[in-house]
DNA sequence: ACAATAAATGAGAATAAGTCTCATTTATTT
DNA sequence: AAATAAATGAGACTTATTCTCATTTATTGT
């Protein structure tokens, strides 16, 4: 049975934010592509569909709802991303040929290693950590659709 | 006794690209600095002294040689930091308060855990993976002269 | 040290990502 | 269905970065 929360609709009435046609158009598109994508090619994919300006405006508010992930690329593109219920903490590989960003899932014993470092660097630098990232470069190769 | 290599003139030198005096400038800046600097507060600090096209045309030169490293905060703000040959590997601590970016070096376990991590993902994923970052973002608290 | 040659600079024009304005359309509430 | 509040589209505006080109500065060979 298909999670009914991956419904736009769903989504946003979830957050109480109001079902209108452009967020709707965005958020299927989204969900649709299914990987992150750059602001740059959702643009072009939306073309006709929903205006530049209505475009960053529903980022925002996918992002002060807490469903989008925004990030930069290392060739500087903003990239962006879905954050769905059933997903789970992760983080990205970059090909540095293609740009193309790719979603990685780190093993369980390295992130508590990561929480136990970040502990120690709180108490040493007094700051609070509240979030991490962790980011890997290089290049992709056989896998590759973009790049082969 | 003091490093050499630590002077702009041998700095440039040593990487075969030609010694003028705005890359004097701009590196002399970041040294003086000594931390990871937003190029919008750079650009204040030469003011008068290296015309604005001319800053970016040093950065890139100095990326190319890879002396510099540059990276995007988490409000967007493009920093940069010189990659000196004393500087160990180390990652970044982001304070969202006052936007500063904290040097941080993690355990030497941690990084080797890491790098099992990234050798898994290459087998898994056939990437090849060439570098990585981890970066932690939270609040600065008694510690920050910018935001206490 | 000096001319010749190549490379770098400054000033400002051009580009483009993202924001803003405001008249109109659409959604929500009553 | 009317009233109210919120969102949209189109394009103007802002601003970081890149580009152009005439001038200056660095490097090379003599
Ligand atoms: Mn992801
Ligand atoms: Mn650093
Ligand atoms: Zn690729
Ligand atoms: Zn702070």
């Amino acid at each position: 049975m298909k999670n009914m929360t991956q419904e736009p609709r769903n989504i946003l009435s979830q957050h109480k934010v109001s079902i209108t046609n452009p967020r709707i158009i965005v958020l299927d598109t989204l969900l649709d592509f299914g990987n992150p994508i750059t602001v740059e090619e959702l643009q072009s994919k939306l073309k006709g569909k929903v205006a530049k300006s209505t475009l960053y405006r529903v980022l925002n508010d996918l992002k002060k709802i807490n469903i989008l992930n925004e990030f930069t690329s290392p060739d500087n593109a903003v990239v962006v991303e879905l954050i769905l219920e059933e997903d789970s903490h992760h983080h990205h590989l970059f090909c540095s040929d293609c740009g193309e960003v790719i979603d990685v899932e780190l093993s369980d014993e390295f992130e508590m290693m990561l929480v136990k470092e970040m502990e120690k660097v709180q108490k040493e630098l007094h700051f609070e950590i509240k979030d991490h990232r962790v980011e890997m470069f290089g290049l992709c190769t056989d896998e590759c659709s973009n790049c082969e």
